[in-house]
DNA sequence: TAAGTAAACTACACTGGGTAGTTTACTTTT
DNA sequence: AAAAGTAAACTACCCAGTGTAGTTTACTTA
């Protein structure tokens, strides 16, 4: 971190999107007013405004940035030196931590919240963060190839991991009727997906 | 149907309901005034406001009012004369086509967005809604009892079933990502998803 | 059949409170 | 001195909910 010295203008701006954060998560983005943002994050209204045109703008942006921030994953390719199972399980480990997060499902169920009634166009743009291709899919794919795995709609089957995996890890917690797994639990789901995924697509 | 004279309180009743089921479709709980409603309904506020003494009251009991009516399915029994394929391809089906429904998506994504950040005790109560004992967990007690499946986790098992079928008949249609599955796509998808789960449980 | 009645509906004005966004006058930081 | 901050007040709305006076409907009685 070479980066030590903040403008006080650009703590103000960290301050307003902490508070906003803030506010989303306790109330939504609908009953947060920027009143409520600007006392949340110790800082005038006045401030707000000129960090952030509208509170639209201020929305999205925050948004998009912290759902971009989450998307970062590492690559892992298909090493056909490693078995399946244990790569596969790495990866699912991987995915599932990521998924488990507070700090992610917090801002997803924020973001969904506020898509689920948004105009289409909006939700279209909003869809295309996304729609990247994932770590996981991209590792199918290679297994494939290598003949390891018999799938014959890869995006299908991908769907199929997440389907099991999010069931009990992500859409339970994300409505907070569920805590986020435990490490244990966690590698608890990903043993018994992998189990079931490769009985049935291993070659 | 014996009863046929409606009493006109009666139809406006019926008129207000129709009218806010429209308006949270459209806008959203949060974003439907009662104005709105009454508009779309073609009734005075006032009378909106003879029905129901508030927005709130009005709003939670359509939304637990519709959530029951969709939750009405019929049993269905394990059936030692049927191979276990079919009665589970059935079940799914029948399972599936509920899911699919739009009224049901419709619903539930209505009832989801006012939950999202509703307080705990709201959420509590509509949870119980959902936590009751589906014909799919029963129909797997009664396999398993029968020994035609090997499963030692049956709610874990009822939940990786849940999670093949929802991951791509469900979440992406509640954020309208994606149009509701086909009645080909969804019996696609019952195939498959008996294929991999009974792969792994069948005894 | 005609008049009467109670209940429900309507239009409309109004209260009280909240909200987005703007502006002003003044202060602090750089 | 310029840039960015602050508090506070202000505008122009929107909304939940109420009160009232007049109208319609469905049903009953004469």
């Amino acid at each position: 971190m070479v980066e030590k010295k903040k403008t006080r203008s650009e703590l103000k701006r960290e301050a307003i999107i902490d508070g906003a954060l803030n506010a989303f998560q306790q109330f939504g983005v609908a009953d947060s007013s920027v009143d409520k943002i600007a006392e949340l994050a110790q800082v005038s209204k006045r401030t707000v405004y000129n960090h952030f045109e509208s509170k639209e703008v201020l929305v999205t942006e925050i948004i998009t940035q912290e759902c971009l921030k989450n998307n970062v994953f590492g690559q892992q390719d298909f090493d056909a030196s490693k078995s399946i199972e244990s790569q596969l399980t790495a990866l699912l480990k991987q995915e599932l931590t990521l998924l488990c997060s507070e700090h992610m499902i917090e801002m997803i169920r924020v973001a969904m919240a506020h898509l689920m009634f948004a105009p289409e166009e909006v939700r279209q743009k909003a869809q295309e963060l996304f729609d990247q291709e994932t770590p996981l899919r991209r590792w199918l794919k290679q297994a494939v190839e290598a003949k390891k795995l018999n799938i014959d709609d890869i995006d299908f089957a991908e769907q199929q991991i997440k389907g099991l995996l999010k069931v009990s890890a992500f859409w339970p917690q994300l409505m907070r009727h569920k805590k986020p797994l435990s490490k244990a639990k966690q590698n608890h789901l990903v043993e018994k997906t992998v189990a079931m995924f490769l009985q049935f697509y291993k070659a």
